[in-house]
RNA sequence: CGGGACAUAGCGCAGCCUGGUCAGCGCGCCUGCCUUGGGCGCAGGAGGUCGCAGGUUCAAAUCCUGCUGUCCCGACCA
């Protein structure tokens, strides 16, 4: 392209809407422009990058016998009614009515499509298994659109299903898609890793997430750098560093006024009691009844773990008001000694601990030497939140936690669509059985914007050349100079012929303006020409991440960008040919 | 939905408190000259219902009310 006639509304200033790294670089480079919150204009740059992305994916799917759909984004409510989601999904899912008041919608994820045509047309075993895929437009009417194109409302999401006869072959599937993803986020040059996760509203049993770390990210995962232990931090869990516990001074817990003494470091202060040897005593309403949680003093709850538990998303931690009315006592002074009427959920931090500090559930009292399963009774679970420097659970060393971008999240459904449609398959022995279903989506824009984010410096984007919109950039530095026009015409020439994509600055720009231009929108490598380098016969080659100049002869150019381009290509797909398997 | 902020030219902003030569600045854009290795210089020029609707006032970008939109912090997800 001569960019003297491409669309690439470059922006000196930073938009005052942007504040994530990503979000700035793609609205300055004039990859994208907002039309309502949450909701973006890919321009000619985003485009081709995203075309890369989409063929990357479309690839790693095929291989894995992938088979492309295209579904409709409209939805009839009736699908979605079947399945119980047209509730579930709420506020988030965008409905419209046609014109004979028919409720639609439009579609945040194609389950219900899929499972539908194949409840139709799959009958047998013998057609099993299946993988079927689509690269589409999704919509979700987010609570909070944030971070340029990391969350929005209208994006494109590559989702996959597979139909299995039974657990095994769902597996098998899965595994298959574990591996096509870690191909896919590698062969766009993420430094990416996967981690275990929480399924969330699709239900089912196993599922991953798959991460890029960046600030930007809105997850918080743990991650041991020494054994690759990787999980999103609302299931991690750590191992237990062992606690001094102290003799109690007699058998029987002892009763002490602690006037005003409400917070766990309070109470470490005025008693001389350090928080691992405190018990944190929360109320919760689960279900609307109060439920007692008990945590170690130096932990923290995670409310995911005790959705999970306890069954339920109707929870939330009680009013002073209900707490006073369940205990007796102000939140600071709580404990589960004597208290019969509850349910009582410990985490499992305190399971075997003796001598422990509490609240006495009498305002302004605590008692000491509390033993659990003597003093009282609860039922163990891993409650806890895993903070920075928590031991690996595989491997007991530190573990690290981080926020991520989530690109990509894959679940064994189980027969959770096809109970519900009534997608059944003949098995061998004749019998009826459901679909064995899986399901796996990835966001294209969440990878361009994952590696944005992951690839830049001050100038501007640095794109993996998988992914950049243009391979490579020639940039004469006037257009006055016949020499250098004629050059840069047949460098143009050239290495289109050589099968690049080629973008060529040939606008009547000063040096400086055309630099800045191509070092913000990051294409790979860029040919410079000057006059007093091309009257000794030269051109400059500049890859983009090494950022330093290379003399070449002119008569060389094209091999020598050909090679610089797939030296870059290798090194990012040797790393997708090193990706190790889902054990 | 709860909390916080903002809305003035394509972009970034000032002006608002203290109503009245306040429709202003920088960048970008157009014309001409000049310049040509990291966002040149000079001269001239175009461009704004001050988010929308009410209200107060002799007078509103400025004060009041309502609405809309956008961004940020919390509950959801690719």
């Amino acid at each position: 392209m001569r960019l003297s006639h491409y669309f690439m509304p470059t922006l000196r200033e930073v938009p005052a809407e942007a504040d994530v790294v990503s979000h700035v670089l793609l609205l300055r480079g004039g990859f994208i422009r907002q039309l309502a919150a949450g909701v973006y204009s890919h321009l000619p740059l985003a485009q081709r990058a995203l075309l890369r992305i989409r063929q990357i994916i479309r690839e790693e799917m095929n291989r894995i016998g992938g088979q492309e759909f295209h579904l409709p984004a409209i939805h009839p409510a009736e699908v979605w009614q079947a399945t119980g989601r047209w509730e579930v999904m709420g506020d988030n899912m965008f409905r419209l009515k046609d014109r004979w008041g028919r409720d639609m919608c439009l579609g945040m994820t194609h389950e219900e499509v899929f499972t539908s045509i194949a409840r139709n047309e799959l009958r047998s075993y013998r057609q099993l298994p299946q993988i079927w895929y689509q690269i589409q437009t999704k919509f979700r009417d987010e609570p909070r659109p944030k971070s340029g194109l990391l969350r929005v409302r209208e994006f494109t999401m590559k989702d996959s299903y597979s139909f299995d006869v039974d657990r095994d072959g769902l597996d098998t599937s899965y595994r298959l898609h574990y591996d096509a993803y870690c191909r896919i986020y590698a062969r766009c040059g993420l430094d990416y890793f996967a981690v275990e996760a929480h399924s969330g509203s699709m239900g089912g049993s196993q599922s991953h997430e798959f991460m890029v770390r960046s600030d930007a990210g809105e997850d918080l995962v743990a991650r041991c750098a020494a054994c690759g232990y990787a999980a999103n931090l609302e299931k991690a869990t750590n191992r237990l560093a062992p606690v001094a516990d102290t003799e109690p001074a007699g058998p029987e817990p002892v009763r002490v006024a602690t006037p005003g003494q409400k917070t766990i470091e309070e109470i470490a202060n005025f008693l001389g009691v350090p928080a691992p040897n405190q018990i944190k005593t929360l109320v919760y309403m689960v279900d609307s009844k109060p439920t007692l949680i008990l945590m170690r003093g130096d932990h923290q709850l995670n409310e995911a773990k005790l959705e999970a538990v306890t069954g339920t998303g109707l929870l939330r931690p009680a009013t002073a008001e209900e707490i006073v009315a369940a205990m007796g006592a102000d939140a600071g002074s709580l404990g589960p000694v004597g208290v019969q009427h509850l349910t009582i959920l410990a985490d499992e931090a305190l399971r075997g601990r003796r001598n422990m500090t509490t609240g006495a559930n009498a305002t302004d009292f605590h008692i000491q030497g509390v033993t659990p399963d003597v003093h009282f009774t609860a039922a163990y679970h891993d409650l806890r939140t895993v903070a920075d420097g928590d031991l690996c659970p595989g491997c007991g060393a530190a573990l690290g936690v981080f926020k991520s971008i989530e690109v990509g999240h894959i679940f064994k459904l189980g027969t959770k669509y096809s109970d519900a449609l009534g997608a059944t398959v003949l098995n061998r022995d004749g019998q009826s059985v459901p679909i064995v279903m899986g399901s796996y989506g990835i966001g294209a824009e969440r990878i361009l914007s994952a590696a944005v984010e992951q690839c830049h410096d001050d100038k501007g984007i640095i794109f993996p050349a998988t992914i950049a919109p243009f391979d490579v950039i020639i940039v004469p530095v006037s257009m006055e100079d016949s020499r250098l026009v004629e050059t840069a015409d047949r460098f143009y020439a050239e290495l289109r012929a050589a099968g690049l994509e080629v973008l060529y600055d040939d606008r009547p720009e000063r040096p400086g303006v055309k630099f800045n231009d191509a070092d913000l929108v990051g294409i790979p490598v860029r040919i410079t020409l000057g006059t007093k380098k091309l009257a000794q016969g030269l051109a400059e080659v500049t890859v983009r991440r090494e950022a330093k100049a290379v003399d070449c002869p002119v008569g060389e150019v094209t091999g020598r960008v050909t090679a610089a381009l797939a030296a870059l290509r290798a090194e990012i797909e040797a790393r997708a040919r090193d990706i190790r398997s889902l054990q």
